[in-house]
RNA sequence: GGGUCGGUGGGUGAGCGGCUAAUACCACCGGACUGUAAAUCCGGCGCCUUUACGGCUACGUAGGUUCGAAUCCUACCCGGCCCA
């Protein structure tokens, strides 16, 4: 008898809250149908989305079905949880585009190949939602007065911000969704990080109104940088999945650079290493913590981008980093034509080409600083050229800063 | 629809005719220190260049007044609050 799902995600730290946890247990002591929602706001999801993928993952492997939705239709809409602004409006296009794209990332955490996990996109039943019927059948079982006394849209009225009809009826699209789901594929268990838990109620009340049947709603905490704010941005952009916005090299060093503080919570929410394991590595103290961060690095590399692009990422670490031996195959790499490489690139435009600098002028700037190397040197002249003998067969290697490097290869 | 207040760089938010590429804080980047961590200290943070008391672009949008505008005027767009 394997252990219930739902001790499962507890002891990895998963759970922030779920509707009726007693009632849910006995529940998922027998196969049920759950589901999970990305809004398709670009053409990859994020270290942001990690969390809820893995929850789909180990409830998946403990039996149950998953289905998983690109949400075509409420992303026309906008999620206004969590936010102080007002979304800008995705096109058709865009929406339609986005989701063909996270698809193939969502295969990633959940076997669609075989079994009946199923990929849905919302779009195809609130598209054609009648809007008479809908406020109706839908709209008539939700208070404005409860959706406004929740924190969602109450911060953003306190907050003298706009709040415009299509956000307030984000709730219910959800909330229907659920409702749908339950009716066409008995689906009675919705999962998401914790800023989902008030539009999530929303769909088991619904649930238990219309249909008087309960369903269940389970959040995981939200993964949180030092300072609080949520995890899977930064400055440098999101942390993208998709291996061509975020090369895995760089994907595995975001999560070697990840402050002490989050260590501990990553292995257990984001890792599929047994929780013995977790606790080992959860004791490190000091420098050891690094240790924690390359097993949190490799392990979650290798669920995005597979094993060999992981170990190569971590090899490459190592030779940057720890003993210099191995090779930076892993590097992302720049291809520079021989031809112009003959003719001498000036070192300003090696960076900004290889985005280790934005501009010319941060270019300039991080070369002012002592920021910039060309391979072991320090380039101290900004005017400085490279040219093609600077360049060996296995590349030459740029560095910004401490830790960011780039390659240059001769390319055709 | 009426009244009123407001829209400034990634965020918050000063400036309210020249001293302003624009105060401050946060975020971010580089250096030092370190463990590819945190904290701390130092420097930087619109774009371009012949790096210069240089050029260009920028304070919702479009015009206007002025030797000179983020700062004044007009119209429009967007938003808060009050009234309908």
């Amino acid at each position: 008898m394997p252990a219930n799902a739902l001790d499962v995600l507890d002891a990895r730290g998963l759970i922030s809250a779920a509707s009726d946890a007693d009632a849910l247990r006995r529940a998922l002591d027998r196969p049920l149908t759950f589901y999970v929602g990305f809004d398709p706001t670009a053409t990859s999801l994020t270290a942001g989305h990690l969390v809820t993928l893995m929850m789909a993952h180990h409830l998946e492997q403990a039996g149950h079905r998953p289905i998983l939705i690109a949400g075509g239709g409420t992303g026309m809409i906008g999620d206004p949880s969590d936010r102080l602004d007002t979304r800008a409006l995705l096109t058709h296009e865009d929406v339609a585009a986005n989701v063909a794209a996270i698809r193939t990332q969502l295969e990633r955490f959940v076997d669609l190949s075989e079994g009946d996990a199923l990929v849905l996109n919302n779009a195809d039943w609130l598209a054609e939602l009648g809007y008479l019927e809908f406020l109706r059948d839908i709209g008539r079982h939700f208070s404005v007065n409860e959706m406004l006394a929740t924190d969602t849209y109450r911060n953003r009225l306190d907050a003298g911000e706009n709040l415009n009809f299509i956000e307030l009826n984000y709730r219910l699209l959800q909330a229907y969704d659920f409702l749908h789901l339950y009716r066409e594929y008995g689906c009675t268990l919705q999962i998401a990080g914790s800023d989902q838990w008030s539009n999530i109620l929303a769909g088991v009340d619904l649930i238990r109104r219309v249909e008087r049947t309960q369903a269940f709603g389970l959040v995981a905490p939200l993964l949180t940088t030092a300072e609080g704010a949520k995890m899977g941005k930064t400055a440098a952009g999101a942390v993208w999945l998709d291996p061509g916005r975020r090369p895995p090299f760089d994907f595995y060093q975001f999560w070697i650079n990840l402050a002490d503080g989050l260590v501990a919570q990553a292995l257990g929410m984001l890792t599929t290493l047994p929780m013995s394991e977790v606790a080992a590595l959860r004791d490190l103290r000091g420098p050891d913590v690094r240790r924690a961060k390359q097993a949190l690095a490799h392990n979650v590399t290798a669920t995005v981008h597979g094993r060999e692009a992981a170990d190569a990422a971590r090899e490459t670490a190592r030779s940057l980093f720890a003993d210099a031996t191995g090779d930076a195959e892993a590097v992302p790499t720049t291809l520079v034509t021989a031809a112009e490489l003959e003719a001498g690139i000036s070192i300003v435009d090696l960076l900004v080409r290889t985005d280790l600098a934005p501009s010319r002028g941060a270019a300039r700037r991080l070369i002012a600083q002592g920021g910039a190397y060309v391979g072991e040197s320090r380039a101290a002249d900004p005017e400085a050229i490279v040219n093609r003998s600077q360049v060996p067969d296995d590349g030459l290697l740029l560095r910004a800063g401490r830790k960011r490097y780039h390659r240059v290869v001769v390319g055709p």
